[in-house]
DNA sequence: AATGAATGAGAGTTCATTCAT
DNA sequence: GATGAATGAACTCTCATTCAT
């Protein structure tokens, strides 16, 4: 069972929950998977293990719980843009998934890096296919809408456009990111997208 | 410590390491990291701990190899395509990329899956980043040679365009990869690379 | 680190704590040191390893505890020995040393016995050193303070008479102590020191 | 079963069971009892764990074998000095006695201090006490024998003359021995086991 | 509702000992 | 006789989880 054991009905619960939840990635941040214990993760949200189970069956639905609200902001984010670019140009979609998906992953770039670790974690692997089939879908959707592109494949080319920059995105996460990284990135990604798209209808 | 104990002297422990690296992978892939302790790995490769410990001072040390292993074998064929097409044309270089990479990481897809879980095992995080360095190295002298074409930071190129690829592959083997994908996909790879290739021409 | 992990705060604790210590001395005694365990003596105890390392960081950091209590009353019953005598005479000093060290060492003369084991244990050696200098330096104080004796170097005459008392009951323990021994034995350590302190000033 | 295995028949074995001794001791004295592993001694001793066996049923076999000489050493010294002052008085036998016990003890320091952990390990207990027991009784035959003294309880006096010598090296060689120790303390010695034997004689 | 002491299965690791080569 | 790879029982220690207070 990974879901939460009960929805928070009062305010002071919801404050236990929330300070769980940013517990957990500070301890995962700091400390690293191995050594994010209930215990650890309950002292430093200043509550006691038996609290953290009274709202989540196991430490892992905490965890998962984590990692899927992260993944739902990037999520939404994603979809945020592809819905307001509908109609528009291959240029502009290239632009704004690129800077959509960059502006999530790239603010607190420690977290997403944690995460990667417990994204890991045995049963979070369904739930990360599941989001990530929403946004690619939510992608694919916005191509077919392009206004100056037609694309044979518009599933395929959303997910290879999804995964290239989301491959792009880890290697610099994981090395050392150089520091004024984030604009040319964002440049370079949208240029990607952009070429990419224009090749799809030159195959036409 | 992460490096094996001691070199095998006899052709007996060869065969036992082997079977070691060997069982690793097989727990690994069929019970998951979690799993994947020392007894189990023993017991799968037909010996015992001690046996273990004889050749690895530790866990991760076995399972460190055994991914090391796999990444030199990827980072061999990317870098053999690479000096192959030194001087070529920046579509042949394309090509020649998505087919080196793709014929590494899509045989045997279960074992290229189960070793994303290790490599996120700290210690590990040294190791990979150095691989991919060497790796996209490689890419960045390649392009510099193009017969027809100029970057301007081609060392740029080179991380974005290993991290497309790999991204996407990552995306197939995480998902429940179709079938017939692998050819479609090195065709797409080919495609994309192409284009974005082209593309850092129009921009000097 | 071998203090006390955290100090109990509740009345139970306390308990397990102390139950602890003494399990820790019975299967010291009964099983010796090899089959001193953390699962025996936490089974001893009636309680679980769990709640050993709930108080102690290592298995090593509760015998010392042991053995350092024990060192310490010694040290206490000397130490209030010698200052007692202070400003007496020589013979009052020697029998008023023997009677204490003995009275100490002689009851329960199994635990001793068995902490003699656990003093050999790395780490244990500056704990002892530390108490043993400490006892040393309140003999050498009283000796100081003789009423009827001047001493030339009390420091090494101190060390001699403890380093005398401390052997000659070792050998009692670690042989087959005859029955009655105890009055024997402080009649005759009190001879010797007497006679030794005595010795010291036709010296002078 | 503690005591070898089998005769060394031939010159190989001669030296090799002298290696092994000798290995022994330095890894004992180097690294320590927990580290003293029977692989660690061959490997010290130039030789292999199965060579070991051959000459040793087990581990404490050997280590046994290596503190019984070094106590048979101290005994046959002690033992010898004894024959030598029969019939002497009572101050050439205290001499006599701290000169051949300090001479034993005091050359290779390290060697003793080490042994004294060994010496705790189960099963050595009975030997120690055998060779106690023999050199106590040499003492007391010596005495016996003074040309200026009757001694009540020869017996006893040997054995807390014994016991005093014993305890106050041992807090040298536990402590930091200060270096220019050892002619001090002979004197020192001297002057406490005559002072002694002196009041046996007043008791009388 | 909150606490945190207690639990104990299970992990990694070591090392005395054996035995095929 | 010598070797050293293999063995596996036994150890220390961790941590998710429970439940009496």
């Amino acid at each position: 069972m990974l879901t939460p054991r009960k929805l928070p009905a009062q305010a002071r619960s919801a404050a236990t929950v929330e300070a769980l939840r940013c517990a957990a990635v500070q301890v995962l941040t700091g400390e690293g998977l191995d050594r994010c214990t209930t215990t650890r993760i309950a002292e430093r949200a200043g509550t006691s293990v038996g609290s953290l189970y009274q709202y989540y069956p196991n430490r892992d639905a905490l965890l998962s719980e984590v990692l899927e609200r992260r993944l739902d902001a990037t999520a939404c984010a994603v979809e945020g843009a592809c819905l307001a670019h509908r109609g528009g140009s291959a240029v502009e979609m290239a632009r704004a998934l690129a800077a959509a998906f960059l502006s999530m992953k790239l603010s607190e770039p420690e977290k997403s890096k944690a995460l990667y670790t417990v994204a890991q974690e045995l049963g979070a692997v369904a739930m990360i296919d599941r989001l990530r089939t929403r946004v690619i879908a939510a992608v694919e959707i916005m191509l077919v809408s392009a206004s100056d592109a037609r694309f044979d494949d518009p599933a395929g080319v959303a997910t290879v456009a999804f995964g290239a920059m989301a491959g792009t995105v880890r290697i610099l996460l994981e090395g050392q990111s150089p520091a004024q990284l984030e604009t040319r990135l964002e440049n370079e990604l949208a240029l990607l997208l952009t070429a990419y798209f224009r090749a799809q209808q030159a195959k036409c």
